[in-house]
DNA sequence: GGGAGCATGTAACGGGTTACATGATTGG
DNA sequence: CCAATCATGTAACCCGTTACATGCTCCC
């Protein structure tokens, strides 16, 4: 088997943070955590910090991403990583050849409302209510997000997913909008 | 400590397979894989088969389901679940007391959007309009699902769901079909 | 006879989380 | 000086998947 030509087989998480890395800068695990919690939470939720710090040793061993102690001589124990050609090259190969696997949603106010047989309705409304608050709070930062991304010409990509996410919120607040008036009408046939 | 009081914390897949019986149907682990199949899969995934069977497992060992074999006298091995009035009591509590967790969203082809810089851009307008297609797909399922639970009063709620749903994959593809403007216009810019 | 579907499980493995531990730096 | 934030990591744990094994029944 020849190597380095053949990707392994990483899961998702390894090529999300291989891909923060993708932009070009140097980062810390603490940084990586902090763009993921600002940008793929949306879309790809959050790993854990000390999953972070696994995938960035990981991609080092790979050859995919190379590390160094941070400039400035303070010896915090502060390491930058930084993706490497070969790692640029893998992460093309791997979204190039491995098919999309069909988006993963779990969504518990879905479920609370499909077992609603078992729950008080009011308390059913309020958390319908909650997560129709929760998705418009999610819409306006991304709206933030976006704003700031579109000035950015390296950001174009990014910038076209943060306007996708801020729409897409839009409509799980409509919809839970929906969902309510549904409960509604459900309640006015059992009474 | 009081038995039976407290809910153990479990993982939400065991509330879900509990949610399962809560429709008070006798259920073989093999008929419960096909009911989240055709339900819970929508909006919360459909645990793997040999994960259901351990459910159903420990869900006994709590006292939430009992077990008998199939009738029929055929020794099949067949075994069927039914939840108890403590299993129906620990479920309604958990709706009512655990706060339902923000919904997670794993979006591959977001997150391949994300990384456009990378990839070569017929292939992603290609992967988006994969997306598209598999969201009209589901919305289409889901709309057979909804006229199917519509008619019997037992699936009120979950008619409300499958409602949802569908409206929702309904809004994956419109997201998408935006999302492929939003390439194209990027890509006329860049050109 | 044979294939599709029904039916139940075991074993191994990896992925990811939580909890914990530790210490430096910065700013009020 | 103290709190917040920066910064990195270990250990234990369980959730869930994949792969495998087994055998039945129904129908063509």
């Amino acid at each position: 088997m020849a190597s380095g030509r053949t990707t392994p087989t990483l899961p998702a998480t390894a090529w999300a943070v291989l891909g923060i890395l993708s932009f070009g800068r140097a980062l810390s695990g603490y940084d990586v955590k902090k763009w993921a919690d600002a940008s793929i939470r949306f879309f790809y939720w959050s790993p854990a910090t000390s999953q972070i710090y696994a995938e960035l040793r990981r991609l080092e061993r790979l050859g995919f991403a190379t590390s160094r102690d941070a400039p400035g001589g303070d010896a915090r124990g502060k390491r930058l990583y930084r993706i490497t050609p070969a790692g640029r090259r893998a992460l093309t190969r791997w979204l190039r050849d491995a098919p999309p696997e069909p988006p993963v949603l779990k969504h518990g106010v879905a479920l609370r409302v499909w077992l609603g047989h078992l729950a008080d309705p009011t308390a059913l409304r309020a958390t319908v209510e909650a997560h129709r608050d929760y998705a418009a709070r999610m819409a306006s930062e991304l709206a933030k997000s976006h704003a700031i991304a579109e000035q950015q010409p390296a950001f174009s990509y990014p910038a076209v997913v943060t306007h996708w996410g801020q729409r897409y919120y839009e409509c799980e607040r409509a919809l839970a909008e929906q969902m309510l008036a549904d409960l509604e009408e459900l309640g006015r046939a059992q009474r």
